[in-house]
DNA sequence: TGACAATCTTGTTTTATGTCAATTGATTCC
DNA sequence: GGAATCAATTGACATAAAACAAGATTGTCA
């Protein structure tokens, strides 16, 4: 079964947001790219809160969860990182990391020292723009999961998540039908702020509807449009007959 | 009772994490500070979604409130703005923007075009900086709010949303204690994905417990431990002897 | 000033989802 | 290779908060 799924750690080399900077940096000095680049492993973190702010890393290969902590010591998965993502970025405001980024499996990372952030902001359009541009994207995409946090319904958050996970991949030239889900069921609950007994319910769902298959952290899209319609008007769990009245007039409408 | 409540539209001069822009902006030109100013009122849109990104605004006085628009027409407000913050970042990404954003009030911004914010970031070190500084800590807010979102009790969120917001104030020089709340209960049960009776009845419940002191748009904080130790742990609606075994023992270990 | 429209509050009912508990199924690691 | 640990599922039950409904208050404009 292992096969058919793609591998995920490949390095990345597709277009990205950062993919100019990457020429900037290459092109201003290319001794340094040894040093710049650095593997992890599986539970290893590349930044702990409060740690001191150096400089941006970009993600090459694997994957992350990106996480903040309240007083109580209650951690929250605020976003996961796929390559092509910059990490660290949380560090430009006070100088220090609030956010502790942990792999998920051995990925590597490209290093951006503060310094070489701040020449290059001066020297480089393309970096400047795609920084910005970066920036400004990954606050819509807080945005988008915000209105998901608080007004979807837990089939809707599964869906949507599944979705955007979909979309990532396909983006970055991997199978959008068929990944792995490489964090667990206590993480995906932990990001969708949902219970990991209901995350386990949805998928169960979604499987006997035929919309996913699912085993483990094996996954496949068996309906991408169910999916999309259940994201956009939340009808999973209902029987048309059960519907009620503002929810069928906005099902009218479509 | 009006009177007791400070006039929250004066003019912003305080620190602020774009203070050094207006700075960079002063020095170099002077003549054009008139024509950057512009004035709005209550329910005018300062932008919507699918704008093209001329620049970005810097809210000068006044309040607005920042939403997103779903497919089916839902709207989310992301955020709620005062004096200092910057408006429109979202456009960078794309060059339109993915936001509206409303006014609450009557309203000045400043605003600083495109390619203004494109020789500044070159030229002026400070601009660079609280540019990146500020995106920077709107997204650690939204890591917050995220987690508040996803994690929290009716109760937790809107002590969290009081909290903030007389921080706030705080900081810019205003009573943390005593504000007017601009935005409609609506706005704030939308802000906190619940429904706005629970809004209602939730600063009835705070009010019992002489916590707050509310009567329409005018809020007066009592007890600021007692918020704040409500956002710690949801304490606030029960009884010692109706906690359950886990929540008891959280509450042993402070 | 009075009438209409918003906005906010309060009471009751319903339901989605969390919590608790038990079991099964995978990994890990001597 | 088998105990031990961790991860995921499934079922029964409890409950916080949404939905619904009705009323009170405030604001607005002729």
């Amino acid at each position: 079964m292992k096969t058919s799924y793609q591998q995920q750690n490949d390095y990345y080399r597709g277009p990205t947001l950062l993919s100019t900077c990457m020429h900037s940096i290459g092109a201003t000095n290319n001794s340094h790219q040894r040093d710049s680049h650095r593997v992890f492993h599986r539970k290893d973190n590349l930044l702990c809160v409060g740690d001191h702010f150096e400089g941006v890393y970009i993600l090459r290969s694997g994957s992350a969860k990106s996480y903040v902590a309240s007083r109580d010591g209650e951690e929250h998965i605020t976003r996961f990182n796929y390559p092509g993502d910059i990490l660290g970025i949380d560090g430009f405001d006070g100088q220090v990391h609030t956010q502790t980024v942990r792999f998920l499996e051995t990925s590597s990372v490209y290093f951006i020292k503060k310094s070489e952030i701040n020449s290059l902001m001066q020297t480089s359009a393309d970096f400047r723009d795609g920084l910005l541009q970066s920036m400004s994207h990954t606050l819509a995409c807080d945005s988008a999961m915000m209105m998901c946090l608080s007004t979807s319904s837990s089939e809707q958050k599964v869906a949507r998540f599944l979705l955007d996970l979909s979309i990532g991949f396909s983006e970055r030239g991997l199978s959008g039908s068929e990944f792995i889900l490489r964090m667990s069921r206590t993480d995906i609950a932990n990001f969708l702020g949902m219970a990991i007994e209901t995350v386990s319910r949805v998928f169960n769902s979604f499987q006997q509807k035929k919309m996913i298959q699912v085993r483990l952290r094996y996954l496949s899209i068996l309906d991408l449009g169910a999916l999309n319609r259940c994201v956009a008007i939340d009808v999973c769990s209902h029987t048309v007959t059960s519907q009620s009245a503002p929810k069928k007039a906005m099902l009218a409408m479509n």
